[in-house]
DNA sequence: GATGAATGAGTCTTCATTCAT
DNA sequence: TATGAATGAAGACTCATTCAT
């Protein structure tokens, strides 16, 4: 007969599994998954090697577990429920907050993304598609609602495509985090993120022409020219 | 004595370094570089395993030299000395121009961009710096002058941050190119790139607000005020 | 929690040690450093392969830890504190007992210096460092001191040389030795050791010129006159 | 039909064969016959790879052949015609001029000896029935005759067993050159061999023992004590 | 459940040897 | 004869996974 109740079991082995795979994350994101072994990661989670298996069927299986114990729960209040902008001044300000969400969320999941760079393009479909209901199609559709309901109340444009401005937001954030954060590691411009974030929403919102030159424009020409 | 000149020698040993660059790039570009064996490569490039070594010292150092063989010729004339625009309109058909180049050349080399992305964070410094000298840098610095100089002849707001702005354009498109090409491989939203390098422009130049909105801002509140 | 205490595991561990290096002297000895291979000398453990690696880190591993494992012990009690000899024939007797130990210690170990003298001097420096505190500098000077206090006491020549005379005996027995055991592995001459070792001990102490002559000598014009 | 004649032919291919095989003594003794590589010889000979195979056999057939081309000559001339001596003196003399030739022949041949040394006990059949036939053996019936005629002569203890001490006498020599030329490669004692050399030759005629206890002395107990 | 020694398949890399030129 | 690219067999070493304790 079992020792401690059902519940009590499950909690623990819950427990184990986070152990686990925060340890793999660790190690994965300093070595890639290739690099790592599950010698280092037993270590690293201070158990035996033999034990990691009790709780994980294969390397792969660590690898596929990591979002979802990890990472997904830190997705989850992003945006939850962005109020519609009123104003353009308004949507500035929540765009800023918005795009400084980002910023964090992928600083602080950055070890965990370069993990998912690497490894994703490579693993078995299975693994593929347990990774593919990640962040950033689920944010673009936060935005993408955000992008549609302000130009319903005129505080973007009535003819911007919304499914592709959603998506050239957090591209123009993308730039700088895949660059340092992600793939080298260091500062690669002489701007931190409060400079770039206030900088990359006012472009998004006004463009980088001179106010003159919006005068003269008509509509952008979306769509094929 | 040599029973071949010298020249005839060297250009066969460049064909011969090409053939099995393309063989690595076919094979990484599936496998990934860890997944990629030596043994494929050379069944790849119609070798013996013995004679990839003949040519290159080992595994990193073929992946080292595959941009240099394959993709840096391609990067070379990107934007060469693109004329400085005199117009809004100008500097729209420009852009335009740039970012269509950029899309073709992402999606060409997706499968190198997709070894390149996945390998680069776990490689050797050695092999790092040899990578670090590709395109984003050099695109970005193109990007950066023709700003500068485009909001020196009032084509572009003269608080624009060039160099924030030089790497947001190009992070639209990334994000797109991104996950299309290189992480999933298939489309995610339904609008081509010949409707979304348009839209993106757009944005860049003018914004995402309505004309009005944009008369009544002064200057953006970050970067250089 | 670990199953095995940590006293008997640690005692496995020695044994398995140990087991792996005669296994490695065996095809060592027989195929000399570089031709043995760890996969042969696995099979002669009745390991696999890969557990060869969990108790040495390289095949120069093995080789560097034989000694200490199998001849260094056999080697401490060699002469440990050897009487000073009152007379020269007490001498005789001492040497003629070292003689004999060390003719065995070298027939006892003949596989392994095999190995030793082939592979030494090609080692890399750090195992080479670590086979050099090894036998003849150690016999040498136990042998040396023996000679000085010889000599202090009248048994040997004042004018001795301890330093070369403390290698001359070993050397001629080394001739035999090297010869026979080590490199060719068979007899060479009709006299075994029991008419080697009283003869070359005489020599030593009494040289091969006839009495008369001796009588006629006053020192030797070498070393110190 | 052949442009130049056979004996001129036969010059010209000697030549190659010593060419090479100076190149595999010298690359030889600095790796090992194992560590040395055909390349390397070839680079050493300046030669390509392919050329060594139209002289030699195999890379042990090079091997096989050193003694014969380089070192044997050597050998010639050792102790060709030495006299027998009429007195201890004069054999004293004589010896230390032996001994002095050994010493320069091992030191001018230690790179060849060292691998001699090195692969002889793992060489395959034939090689070690082309080896064998060298210097010990030659070197050693010289001097045995040279103490079996001595002693005749009464210049050498009539019960001296010349066997044995035709070979103690270099042996005494061994220690020191096996030690500093071949194995270490450098000097263990503080003595040269100016003054090891006539050590040991008087150790070898007069003994280690004062002259009082010589008188004492019946005769040695060769043979079973 | 926990452990970690044992396993052996799998990889990169080396290098003697061959052979077309 | 000279060359050196091509070959492929061989070997050291790694590491995910298993399983007896």
């Amino acid at each position: 007969m079992p020792r401690v109740a059902p519940d009590v079991r499950a909690k623990r082995e819950g427990a184990r599994r986070t152990q686990i795979l925060e340890a793999a994350t660790h190690v994965f994101s300093r070595k890639g998954f290739d690099g790592a072994t599950i010698s280092e990661i037993a270590r690293a989670a201070r158990l035996s090697e033999g034990s990691i298996y009790n709780y994980f069927r294969s390397k792969e299986d660590l690898l596929i577990h990591i979002p979802q114990h990890l990472v997904q729960p830190a997705l989850v209040p992003l945006a939850g429920d962005a109020p519609v902008p009123a104003t353009p001044e308004e949507a500035e300000r929540l765009l800023r907050l918005l795009a400084g969400a980002m910023v964090d969320r992928v600083r602080v999941h950055a070890p965990f993304l370069k993990v998912f760079l690497s490894a994703l393009p490579y693993l078995s479909p299975a693994a593929r598609r347990s990774y593919m209901q990640l962040l950033p199609t689920y944010a673009a559709e936060v935005l993408e609602r955000f992008l549609r309901e302000g130009a319903r109340r005129g505080v973007f444009r009535k003819d911007l495509n919304p499914v592709i401005a959603a998506r050239a937001l957090p591209g123009m954030l993308l730039m700088f985090l895949m660059t340092q954060e992600v793939l080298l590691g260091r500062q690669m411009i002489r701007h931190g993120y409060d400079e770039v974030v206030p900088e990359v929403v006012h472009i998004f919102l006004y463009g980088a022409a001179p106010r003159e030159a919006r005068a003269r424009i008509r509509h952008p020409e979306g769509g094929r020219t």
